[in-house]
DNA sequence: GCAGACTATGTCAGAAGTGACATAGTCTGC
DNA sequence: GCAGACTATGTCACTTCTGACATAGTCTGC
């Protein structure tokens, strides 16, 4: 019933009481939890959520022509959150646009597709050396009981991530040179 | 203009003309382009390409109330195809629901948790194995002008996504079981 | 000759997600 | 005192994608 958008709501409410800019603010990079919406999405889901009893919230006084609305997850939306946690994630089709290129990049100039894979083997190695200073500063992984293991744990798996990336983009360098 | 949608099926269309029906088997698993669309998406698809005369089709008596309509690019769709291999990719937001469920994942029973994880990592090892024969029938990288060489990049990519993805899911299990 | 799987094309309602538009108070530095 | 950045909530049109419904001929094995 409830979206993968509305646990990731929830996700975020588990650690801490937040406006919905809060939110917003948190997911506008894929970081730490890989899954991003912008603010319109999320307001609309946050009504949805409070409607269906999984979040409460309070006004304060704030900035705009309207209170500003403090969320906190409910004991329901707990449980909620605990119940989904561990039920099997629903599959998501992979839609990877640079690897559907590379399906056509039998069609291509050799020469544009290396500057197109330095480009992005570029972005792959700022965002790996991003993240390893991130895990210094953990300086190993959290109980799996602190909020802190679920931060580290997803931080782990961007690591993974973009080193395969960085990898693959710079074999098909190889590849892409070899041939000349 | 045209969707990254229509470049997948321009991307197929280049390797031989195909019915609407063949388009949608061959995007039904993610296997070798990282791309998945139903039937009823392409067939939409396919009257947009056609509007804009980037593929052409023939009819050819098939089964089925009407003629079967067998695709081809049309030299404007080759065009359209090649300009769009070597522009840098639309930045997609990663969504990845195992990893949110990661993020939450400090509320959770481990138990259940490791059941999770390992259930994964049952998936990942038999693609794994399944890339992994794939990879053998290739005997080495084809030429980066073969059609055959956008299979086997797109391959080498998923290879080294599914080691990831196993050796993350197998890091997850050890902590879990660490924290007895 | 007939059942069942497969080939084949299409529509439609609805969910999920994007990007622009709209509004307006607060806080910081010059 | 004022500009500009930031906090804050919301709507709306539009695109993308899903899942169900609809239809019907062909091919294989029993």
């Amino acid at each position: 019933m409830t979206s993968t958008l509305g646990y990731a709501i929830l996700a975020v409410l588990a650690r801490g009481e937040r406006t919905g800019y809060d939110i917003a603010a948190a997911m506008r990079r894929p970081v730490s939890y890989f899954w991003t919406a912008r603010h319109s999405q999320i307001h609309a889901e946050l009504q949805k959520l409070a409607a269906g009893g999984l979040v409460a919230f309070d006004a304060r006084h704030g900035p705009g022509p309207q209170d500003k609305k403090v969320y906190r997850l409910t004991p329901e939306g707990g449980d909620a959150l605990r119940a989904w946690v561990t039920e099997p994630p629903r599959e998501r089709p992979e839609r990877d646009e640079l690897v559907l290129k590379t399906y056509a990049s039998w069609l291509a100039d050799p020469g544009l597709l290396r500057r197109l894979f330095a480009e992005q083997l570029r972005v792959h190695e700022e965002r790996l050396a991003e993240y390893e200073r991130e895990e210094e500063r953990f300086g190993g992984p959290p109980d799996p009981g602190d909020p802190r293991f679920g931060n580290y744990a997803t931080l782990r798996c961007g690591l993974g991530y973009e080193r395969h990336r960085a990898e693959w983009c710079r074999w098909m360098m190889a590849q892409l040179s070899a041939s000349l």
